[in-house]
DNA sequence: TAAACGATTAGCT
DNA sequence: GCTAATCGTTTAT
């Protein structure tokens, strides 16, 4: 998987357009990525070395780091560079391609075993946007759990990253809701695309 | 063992 | 703009 063998800047960028699917699910182009890196960067899952959570981060390139945001929303990674680096890429935000029925069904029908006493958040998808903007949506549209950790995309994850040829312009800013690291401009989104969090702002100006 | 803290989102003020 | 929801990991006693 030579593409993802790189450091997770030069991946991310070059991420945006191309397209994540899910056998059997659905997916989109992908509008928004953040940049994760193995050293001097206090924001990475990684930068304190292996634990039990961030494994998938040490693994080799190409596999899909999944975790548990907030405890209520499952996050999507990419592991990039070599093994043991523990870099990744977070995918935040894709625009839905195709027939989008089985992404709005798991967004309106998102986890819920057990009856909860007040509405669960993001039960209710309202309108295109809502359906794969930020992380935490994309991941509930695709259906991911947290049992994909650490499969490599491809048959074992149902997970695909598509290059359909498309090269649209990229800006990047600082990253978004990190309380470290806040300053490192690792963040990489397709500009004039509404299926970008933060108010999809021209490059310059934007604080991330 | 206890407490605090998130790579977030939705709903309400 | 503010905060509940919700739970595994991390950090503090």
């Amino acid at each position: 998987m030579d593409f993802f063998a790189r450091p997770s800047e030069e991946v991310a960028p070059d991420l945006i357009g191309k397209i994540l699917w899910r056998w059997g699910v659905g997916g989109g182009r992908l509008t928004e990525v953040e940049a994760y890196l193995p050293q001097n960067d206090p924001a990475c899952h990684a930068a304190r070395g292996p634990t039990p959570r961030n494994a998938a981060m040490f693994g080799p390139p190409g596999c899909v780091y999944v975790y548990l945001s907030y405890g209520v929303h499952v996050l999507l990674n990419v592991v990039c560079d070599q093994e043991s680096f523990g870099s990744a890429v977070l995918i935040r935000a894709f625009e839905p391609v195709g027939d989008t029925a089985r992404l709005f069904q798991n967004r309106a029908s998102h986890g819920r075993s057990v009856e909860p006493r007040k509405r669960a958040p993001l039960d209710r998808p309202t309108d295109g946007r809502s359906l794969s903007l930020g992380p935490g949506r994309l991941g509930q549209a695709l259906g991911l759990r947290l049992a994909l950790n650490g499969l490599p995309l491809g048959e074992a994850s149902g997970l695909y990253i598509i290059d359909d040829g498309v090269s649209p312009e990229i800006a990047r800013t600082t990253r978004v809701g990190i309380s470290r690291g806040d300053h490192l401009p690792l963040r990489f989104y397709m500009t004039g695309n509404a299926y970008v969090t933060h108010g999809a702002r021209p490059a310059g100006g934007e604080r991330g």
